[in-house]
DNA sequence: CCGGATAAGTTAGCGACGCTAAGTTAGTGG
DNA sequence: CCACTAACTTAGCGTCGCTAACTTATCCGG
């Protein structure tokens, strides 16, 4: 605990910002292996890094700005690791459901990571944090859907869709993340049966009538029995 | 800030629980108040009942098990926002429905309290909210969705399915609490977008297939729409 | 080669936090 | 009326985020 560390050498005179690259890694590795950010101290960061605490503010406004850098990495990350996910995919809900899968996976295998992006109140709305969901993660998976509304598979705006997507998967993945020891089976069916029903769900709702009553809802799935 | 605070009476011989009570009461108050629980130190607490700090340490081994007590609380509170929302429908699919979009309601109205309860790290897994989770809200849930299996609405295993909805409608409230700034529409709607189709998907899933691949679901899909 | 100017750090410490050890006050059974 | 103990309080420890003020190393112009 609280090793001495060794103490870093200094760096050039233009180049202080390869300070504040060390610093995000640190903090990353740091918030792996703890369960809360909380648990991580500024202190142990500069530690880990080699430098004393206050160096870590000629970068950083605050702790706050620190874990913001951190969550555009993994938002970065996520995305990189939905994307290859996808690559094999040929069909746009093949893509979706590849997209959805690896968003789930992800989260559980990067909990912490996955919680500071997604579960954490966001004081100031982050611009970095909004840039990053807007450009990467996110807007790949706002296309997918237009494809599929190309497809003729959805229907609608493709944004809201994209919205309940997320929703289906973010469901999954924070109450796995929250509940751990909840009865849930392996994520890859709980994300599967979930996503899947949302997708089919959207779908077949243009179906069944403009506005689903649940009155109106169960008469069609009666006659679809039939 | 701060306030001197009118020094309590002290409670009678016998009941010191009565102090616990009003603790539990004052925490659950500066919570909502607050938009993090690191915001309200156990010092306002003490504060806001007119005792000093170690007292609360009296009733409750540390914070998190006072936040737990709150947390408990709240769970009992969701719990009969559902049932009061749902007392009016008469049809299963109108019952689990009014839960849900009640579910989303509650959760944004009592955003702090939600997030305690269902997206906050969960150190030892608390017993006091796990037994609430399972007796009340949850299990409402899960017995509605029995009557729809039971109705031919639903197949499958009840358990498995009450986790689907919640996981929908815990994605849409946790997804608007953590990000609030961004295009959802109303609550209601897109809670009852994402409800729906999480309701129809399941039900629909059992008639496209046993294990619906992308390129099945696209095939029923377009079947049903010609 | 050298002597500012300044980037890149450090030392020391403030106030707030969760929590605890040890003391104090007030009802109550004998 | 007194000993006992439930129901508190006073004082303070260690840690946290963060800051003011000092120090050191590098670069650049002469």
């Amino acid at each position: 605990m609280s090793a001495p560390a060794v103490r870093r050498t200094r760096a050039k005179r233009g180049s202080g910002d390869l300070l504040r690259e060390e610093i995000v890694v640190a903090a990353k590795r740091l918030l792996a292996e703890a369960d809360r950010a909380d648990d991580v101290p500024m202190r142990a960061v500069a530690d880990a890094v080699g430098v004393t605490t206050p160096s870590i503010y000629l970068h950083f406004a605050d702790k706050q700005e620190l874990l913001g850098a951190v969550v555009a990495d993994v938002f970065g990350e996520l995305d990189a690791a939905m994307v290859e996910a996808a690559a094999e995919e040929t069909t746009p809900l093949g893509r979706l459901r590849a997209f959805g899968l690896a968003y789930v996976r992800f989260a559980l295998d990067h909990p912490e990571h996955y919680r500071l992006a997604m579960l954490e109140p966001c004081p100031k709305p982050n611009i970095e944090i909004d840039e990053v969901l807007h450009s990467s993660a996110f807007s790949h998976m706002q296309s997918t859907v237009e494809e599929c509304v190309a497809a003729g598979i959805f229907r609608g705006e493709p944004r809201a869709i994209t919205f309940e997507m997320w929703a289906a998967a973010h469901g999954v993945a924070a109450l796995m993340i929250a509940k751990p020891y909840l009865p849930f089976g392996t994520a890859e069916d709980f994300a599967d049966r979930t996503l899947c029903a949302a997708a089919i769900g959207h779908a077949v709702r243009a179906l069944v009538g403009d506005d689903p009553t649940p009155d109106a809802m169960t008469e069609w799935l009666g006659q679809q029995r039939s």
